[in-house]
DNA sequence: CTCATCTCAGTCAGACTGACATTC
DNA sequence: CGAATGTCAGTCGGACTGAGATGA
């Protein structure tokens, strides 16, 4: 131990909830962009891949609105997608303005080794945690995010 | 009552801390950006601030280890601060490579008036969480941000 | 020589805006 | 007609990298 000063963080910032937040979402970003980096992908494929799974096949719009994405995004993420062959981009014959995207068989397998990777994540995030704080916190950011998205 | 679905979010998603965070910070960020803009400041100018009235006179390098802020860009967030008036930035006599940034009383005043702004976001963005549920949020998030500034 | 400090230039991913053509 | 969809081009703030000059 040396005398080098450890720097704390102003009381106005350790206290303050949008902070600690944003914060904390720097080192989860990062955390996140690294292990799915390793799988040559980024975050918002694995959102897509995960409402495909979820709710089957769906327009780009949709899709945006479920992950909370930007429908210019979806462009791009899909272009991505369709390339590797993860999901597949058809014109909707009901409505011609759409496109349907499909999860692939070899977009099913990419997603479960997404899932351990995003689990494994969440071990490194929260280490500090007991499961039941895990769950807490996951509760409150839950309210905190809903009442946002219904303003 | 159409079809119109409600678009709900992927259980993999909205299960996941690490993505709960993230969106979270995105709507955080912007409620304090609109803040801080309507009093013509950011956020890193804010923690700058906020540091100084804490902690008193400080390198440039020393504040950016307090608030988390990359050098590079302390440079540019206290450029602005000079030119506002907000800061003094003298050369350190008993270190020449070091700037002493001091804060100035119209800083002091631009300070309390931030502080109020950023007050107000935290009840715009914590409105569905009781006192208590706050503390616990703050706490749990604490804990988490302190494991990965240790890591 | 090594290390810290300040500075600048530039990159990068993510979130977002505006516009446009097409179709409902 | 107004509204939704997909697409493209571009902006923006925040986080970060690399390098250089200076000095401890």
């Amino acid at each position: 131990m040396q005398t080098t000063p450890s720097y704390e963080t102003p009381a106005r910032l350790a206290t303050t909830p949008s902070w600690l937040i944003t914060h904390t979402s720097v080192h989860a970003s990062r955390l996140v962009q690294e292990a799915f980096a390793a799988n040559g992908a980024r975050h918002y494929q694995y959102a897509l891949l995960a409402a495909l799974a979820e709710f089957g096949p769906s327009s780009q719009a949709a899709l945006g609105r479920r992950c909370g994405i930007d429908r210019s995004d979806v462009v791009a993420a899909v272009n991505d997608l369709v390339e590797r062959e993860l999901v597949e981009r058809t014109p909707d014959p009901a409505d011609r303005r759409r496109n349907t995207i499909t999860l692939t068989t070899a977009g099913k397998r990419r997603l479960t080794k997404l899932d351990k990777a995003i689990g494994g994540v969440q071990d490194q995030l929260l280490a500090p945690l007991s499961a039941a704080e895990r769950e807490q916190l996951t509760g409150l950011l839950t309210r905190v995010l809903e009442h946002q998205l219904r303003e």
